[in-house]
Order: C-alpha cells, then sequence, then structure tokens
DNA sequence: TTGTAGGCGTTATCAG
DNA sequence: CTGATAACGCCTACAA
C-alpha cells in the first residue's frame, strides 16, 4: 500500500497539495492537480481510512445491534441498514446482544473504543445512562426513551386491525398469545387486542397466554389454551412466530386453519408467507424502518437538521388463507 | 474521551510507562503500576483502538460477505462468525453482495482502506485475482479456490443420502429440483442426485428442473415438473427454501406430502422445521461451519498455523412428516 | 526501571 | 497557489 508520501515524491510536490487534490479542497493548479492525479493511478493509491479517522474522530462505521440475528425479523432490518449505510458510504457493525446487558455494555465498550459513529439499537434492556453521551443513537421497534430519536411502528393500531379482522370474519372467542411483557411492543399489541375484545361477553382474563416471541412457547402456550377453551375460533398471536406456534398446536389437537380456528400473527416476515396454508398477519415495513432509521442515524452523525424525531409507521393487515373463510 | 497522556499526567509518569501497563510489556515497578492504574481508572481511560490501528496496521475487524442476509441461511451463519469473532475481541462487518461483482469489488476496497483484518467469503462471483493479497481470506460454502482455507459440507454425500431415503421409503420416481448450475454448491447435489439415479430405468433428463435457490421460481418449476411427469412420487430440492415451494406446488395441484408425494430438501434452516408438515432435509451444521471458519480465518490472521486449509463437515439425514409413511 | 522521541498516514494551519 | 509542520493517540526503540 502507498501512501500519500509517496504520490507527493512521484508528483514532485508536497503531502500538503496532493492531500488538498483528494479532498477537493483549497486551491490547487490544474497542471499540478493532473500530475498529482496522475501518480495516485500509478501507485494504485487508496487514502488509509485509518490514518484519516484518526484525525476526523470518524470512522463511518455503524453499529446495528440485534437480539438476534437469527430471529427472522432482523435480517430484512439489517439489510436495510446496510443498504443505505453503503450508500452513503458507510460500513455496519453487527452486534448480537442476547438481550443480555453485559453484552451490551461490552459492545458500547467497542463503540467507544473504536470510535463507531452511531448506533441503531433494538433492546428494551439497555438504560439509558448506559449510552454513550457523544455517540448518536436511534432506537427501533421497542421504545427505551422519548429523548432519542425512533422508528417503530402502530402496534397498538395493528393489533386492533387484526382482531377486528377476526370478528369481522365471523370469529366469537379469540384468544391472544401475547409477548413477554417487559417488552413495550409486546405490551402495545396486547393492549389493542384488550381494547377491541375486553368490553364483549365472552371475554375472560384466561384467553390470554404469554409467549417469548419464539415459536416453540407458543405452540404450549395455544395447546394450554385450547385445552381451557374449547370453543375457540380465532387466535391473534403477537408476532408471526409465534402464530406458526399456533398453527402447530392447532393442527396437533386435530382442528384446521381457518375452517375451525382462523389465525393471524404480526410483523409479516418471509415466514408468514412461505407457510401453508399462508398466514394472515399485520404486516410491519420492516425495511424501510431499517432504512428511515438509518438514514435519522446518519443525520445526527453529520449533524444535519432531523424533521422528526418519532417516526411511527403504517402496519397492513395481509388477509391471507388463514383467516379466510 | 481521556488520552494516555491524561493518564501519564496523572499518574506523574511518561505516557511510555503508561503504555507499559497497559499492553503488560517490559519492565515496570508494582508501586508505579498501582498508580497508573488508578490513574486509568480515575479517567475511566479506555485506549483508542484507531491509534492502535495505525501502528499495529491491525483492527480486530473483520468482514463477512454473504449474498444476501436475508436469504435464511446465512443468519445463522451470521451469528455464528459474530459469536466466535466477539470471543476473541473481534468485530463483524457485514456485507451484501447480491453477487454483484462492483458491490463485491467495492468491498473489496473498503477492506483495503479501512485496514480490514481479513475477510469470510461466500460467492461463486469473485475471482481470485480480486482479492487483496495481503488479506487473509476463507472460502465458505461455495469453493471458490484450492489455495485458500475453505470450510463446506459434504454436498455430494448428502444429495445421495436424500436421495436413497427416498428410495428406502420406496418412491419409485424421484425429480430434482437443482440450483443454479453455475454455483459449485448446487452441482454437487446434482451429481449426488444423479449418482443414484441415473441408472434406474425409469429416470430421465426431465425429472431434473432448475430453480435459483429461492422459493417462487422454484414453485413454478415443480409445477413444470409434475405436469410434464404426473406419477412423481417423491422429490429432492436442491435447498429447503426450494423444498417449501415444491411444497406449495404440490398442494397447488391436490396432492399431499408426504402421502402422494415425498418431499425432501437440503440445508436444515429453521424454516424446514416449522413448516407443516415439518420437512426433511439435509442438515448441514450451519453455526459450525460459521464457527469453523472463524477460527480458521483468525488463525490466519495471527500467523498462526492452520490444521487443515480444507474442511468438509458431516451432513445429517433429517427424516421429518414429509418423508414419514 | 523509566523517559525521550520518532513514526504510523492524514489533515489543517500558517507561512511564503 | 504551494510547502512545512504540528496535531490525532499510541507504540517502541533507544537512552538514561
Amino acid at each position: 500500500m502507498s501512501t500519500i508520501r509517496d504520490v507527493a515524491k512521484r508528483a514532485q510536490v508536497s503531502v500538503a497539495t496532493v492531500s488538498r487534490v483528494i479532498n477537493n479542497s483549497g486551491y490547487v493548479q490544474s497542471e499540478t492537480r493532473e500530475r498529482v492525479l496522475k501518480a495516485m493511478q500509478d501507485l494504485n493509491y487508496k487514502p488509509n481510512a485509518i490514518a484519516q479517522s484518526l484525525n476526523h474522530k470518524k470512522t463511518r462505521n455503524i453499529a446495528l445491534v440485534v437480539p438476534d440475528i437469527t430471529n427472522p425479523f432482523f435480517p430484512e432490518l439489517a439489510r436495510a441498514v446496510e443498504d443505505v449505510a453503503r450508500i452513503y458510504g458507510y460500513t455496519v457493525i453487527l452486534c448480537n446482544s442476547d438481550e443480555d446487558l453485559k453484552k451490551e455494555q461490552g459492545y458500547m465498550d467497542i463503540i467507544q473504543q473504536k470510535y463507531i459513529d452511531g448506533l441503531i439499537l433494538v433492546s428494551h434492556t439497555l438504560k439509558l445512562n448506559h449510552l454513550i453521551d457523544e455517540v448518536p443513537v436511534v432506537l427501533l421497534d421497542r421504545l427505551v426513551d422519548q429523548n432519542i430519536p425512533t422508528v417503530t411502528a402502530k402496534n397498538y393500531e395493528g393489533a386492533i386491525l387484526a382482531t377486528r379482522h377476526l370478528l369481522d370474519i365471523g370469529c366469537r372467542k379469540i384468544g391472544h398469545i401475547c409477548g413477554p411483557k417487559y417488552i413495550p411492543t409486546a405490551q402495545r399489541r396486547l393492549q389493542g387486542y384488550l381494547h377491541v375484545v375486553e368490553q364483549m361477553e365472552w371475554f375472560s382474563d384466561s384467553l390470554i397466554v404469554e409467549g417469548n416471541f419464539q415459536l416453540e412457547l407458543a405452540k404450549e402456550a395455544t395447546l394450554h389454551l385450547l385445552a381451557e377453551h374449547a370453543d375457540i375460533d380465532g387466535i391473534f398471536a403477537g408476532n408471526d412466530l409465534m402464530a406458526v406456534g399456533a398453527l402447530k398446536a392447532i393442527h396437533q389437537t386435530g382442528r384446521k386453519v381457518p375452517q375451525d380456528i382462523a389465525l393471524i400473527g404480526f410483523d409479516g416476515i418471509f415466514l408468514s408467507k412461505a407457510m401453508e396454508p399462508e398466514l394472515s398477519t399485520v404486516a410491519q415495513p420492516i425495511y424501510d424502518m431499517g432504512a428511515i432509521a438509518t438514514r435519522l442515524l446518519l443525520k445526527k452523525i453529520e449533524d444535519q437538521p432531523i424533521d422528526s424525531a418519532y417516526h411511527e409507521l403504517d402496519v397492513t393487515l395481509l388477509q391471507r388463507a388463514s383467516t379466510r373463510r
């Protein structure tokens, strides 16, 4: 790797001049510029980003902190983040936090030491005071604080949509598999469900069972639910993964979707469409969420004005086979 | 952020001494060491990784280049890579290449400029000469070259396993949905299939249809296949995603899995287990592949001896509902 | 055992 | 318009 000094020598100018043509800053006679450009070409010179970073205290690296990239919700998000970042000349560092405070703290240290320019954070674990003041942050999906730019979807409204939809297609008794109560997103969806059904005469608390946003536990929970309420004819799962779990449980008890039980999830991940029958769901604009969050972050990093710090994106009801009858 | 100089001042020593206690190099009187340690604590000092990198020409950053993190095969891989990397104090940069040479080249430039220490590459696009000589590489899943450490699974043997399995459970006419012919991995699996069935009297070339490792096209291909060969009773799909596509096609023609047609995929991604019926598959040890590749890479980076440059991992036949009858 | 000084590759300031 | 030179923060000879 040749350095700016090599280029300077070859072009018979000082490093300062080379630096000027690299950054298009200051005055350089067009003749000299040509010579420098030629030298750069000849040597296949590329400026050393590390050295630049040391000066500017900026690396054009951002971190994406998700609980677990293996959870099918996050790859699409990551894709969006990386796409937008790349366009603006940024690079994305992937961090799996496992919702583990220790790990998250570890990442924060690294972010500080490696001069990461900012981060997109999906977490409800990390408390505000663990964030580094100087490092820009955008919160995604799981709200943590009001003073930080945040991107979410309309979880409450989406849950209402889902539940009403089940009523619309004729369900008379609807259960809900909610996510962990300590996750705000899960709470919102639960509240949306409650908003619609709480006053119904058939409603009872035992129609709500708790999962952990994963398949397995949701399957168990659904089994319990069905055992207790044999006459359930509709289920709203707090996310698509749990909807799949519910589907398995339903099949296991010999019932059919949608004939015996209509089923709808939340998120709109690829999986919901891959299933047979295809699962109805309330789709979040996952890619957009990632893209918007990234643009927001880059603006903060580059000290550009931010239009709005709170983005709550619309969701879309997707009716598919699992609620079609 | 305090610097090494601040610490030195506070501890009343030179920066050299501080550096020594940081890196545990050279002699430092235990008293002075204590003083320095205390000063570091007081100031909450963290060495600046960028400055260190500028010296060492090492960043403890590695890149993971995959076609598309959105493809369910890769998140698990990425997870493994990140897990191992983190343990060894490395950080992972995520790159989606889309199998696009231009993009890959762009990443190579960045890798060079940002002093990325090495990369794990999943690609059949990039030619060897595009790699940067000084940057260690490990190839994963899709073989590119013999001189570079490589991690794959036994694709050929796995395909034989899958095909034999279909015969074992009584299939009399087996079709294959292969991946793109220009991808070595897809070829191997096709060859494995051929090895088993080529000599059978019922075999014909038209039992092989080509997909692109994605769901949609595989569904179309399967529809064609079924139209041409109404008597097919077993299908081996080149990967799980295509198996899902096949499942949809099969259902669409009113047939049932496994009663009318037994179906098996390849990869062992989460999706195969999520489906109903659960899909049989030849599982690759995806996580292990990522972990091994990463350890291999880190060894190369740190100039440690490598036991073996070519790792071909065993696959496992997982019989599930889609081939149980 | 500790300190001084030069270098890693760039950029920015200040002269000329 | 161009060139020296001092940062950026750290490490490592070489001296002391």
